[in-house]
DNA sequence: CGGTCTCTTTGATCGAGATCAATAAAGGCG
DNA sequence: CGCCTTTATTGATCTCGATCAAAGAGACCG
């Protein structure tokens, strides 16, 4: 009923359409939930960090195109159980719902990235959430200088933001031109100066997280 | 602790920030969420129709601004007698949970629109939604001619497509002069050729829609 | 160590959609 | 009815990001 998968970086957990009779969370690495138009054109629709969940009770077939983009591990449960189980543990479902409203607030935020931001505060607001999911897992503090690892290609970058990969390109190299960020080899990014690079994104001056 | 709240077109149902203590479903009418930037860039998130929720449990503040686009008629309970409960009934969490699925899978769709389709695609997009939701409110066949009112003015279908009010009016001048859509007035719409104007929309030939 | 991948950067040019501006149509209301 | 406001259309121009093209930088491997 419950085992363990692992996937390397690059591999394709399970395509759109494919049948799909587990659900699964995320125990170790990172996934991407993408969606592909008929000629090729693709955007990134949701990230799966360590504990969030994939599946929907009730669905037979996967919605979405699963991809690790780093090595990745998943605990899986066969669906039917698992939706045995939801019956009978109200609790899941509440968990589930939670979980679920904090993955739609997500996207909704997203929406407003992809519709109304421009290239370079794509970039930026791209990486500040990188900066602080990172920082939270190493529960370092936010003011200092941050350094991070890119979990991603350029070209998944662009699929994430709705951009092109010389795009991205061009606008990181523009941050790094104007000091905002700081490159080591092409995926580690120190940011001398995280405020700075919030205020690129064009988001309200803190969003409340500085107090 | 229910209570019923009307009000007319245009009016807002609550401001983003704004403490909420209630959550609520619409009884009849349309209301939007949306976000806005500082410099007023405005990015729509949400569609609500008749049956949707609004509201978060464990959420004392609004996250988006609400409004509603037409008149709009919405059921509303206190959040705290409503938190209690959704814990003494396990099938409300499961039933919230189904319907925040649907929202997700929508916003998703949506995530794709804004990110890599063109204006052209999008107002096809948008008409294709709202000419089956019209059809399948009045449950008529989707295949003859189809007639439907558009609930939104041009401003409103930019912030929700991502798009200039200009290029809204100039796409649908488009579509209009090559005979893919009817217009009456200014909001009123036939599509002679329904597979024709999903065509348009750049999505899979059909969608399953058709069988 | 050179060869061959893949990933990234950078340059040149193009074009879809934004922006700026003017006009037109449609209500609402005195 | 004519006046005013709101909503929509259309035109002219500009600009940001896409596209096309080439070269650079690692990584891996025989």
């Amino acid at each position: 009923m419950k085992y363990y998968r692992s996937f390397q970086a690059g591999q394709t957990v399970v395509w759109a359409g494919d049948r799909m009779d587990f659900v699964a969370s995320v125990v170790s690495g990172i996934a991407t939930l993408s969606q592909t138009m008929e000629d090729g054109r693709t955007q990134m629709v949701g990230m799966l960090l360590p504990s969030d969940f994939v599946g929907r009770p009730g669905r037979d077939f996967a919605a979405y195109d699963v991809t690790a983009t780093t090595d990745l591990v998943m605990c899986c449960f066969r669906k039917k159980p698992f939706e045995d189980l939801m019956h009978r543990t109200p609790h899941l479902a509440q968990r589930l719902l939670e979980m679920t409203l904090d993955e739609l607030d997500a996207a909704r935020e997203w929406m407003l990235l992809l519709g109304r931001k421009t290239a370079r505060e794509k970039i930026a607001s791209l990486l500040v959430i990188i900066a602080r999911r990172d920082a939270s897992l190493k529960s370092s503090k936010t003011d200092g200088p941050m350094a991070f690892e890119l979990p991603m290609t350029r070209e998944a970058m662009a699929d994430y933001l709705g951009l092109t990969l010389e795009t991205v390109s061009r606008q990181i190299s523009a941050l790094k031109r104007e000091k905002l960020i700081v490159l080591k080899g092409k995926r580690h990014i120190t940011v001398p100066d995280f405020r700075a690079l919030m205020l690129e994104t064009g988001d309200d001056s803190d969003g409340g997280f500085w107090d």
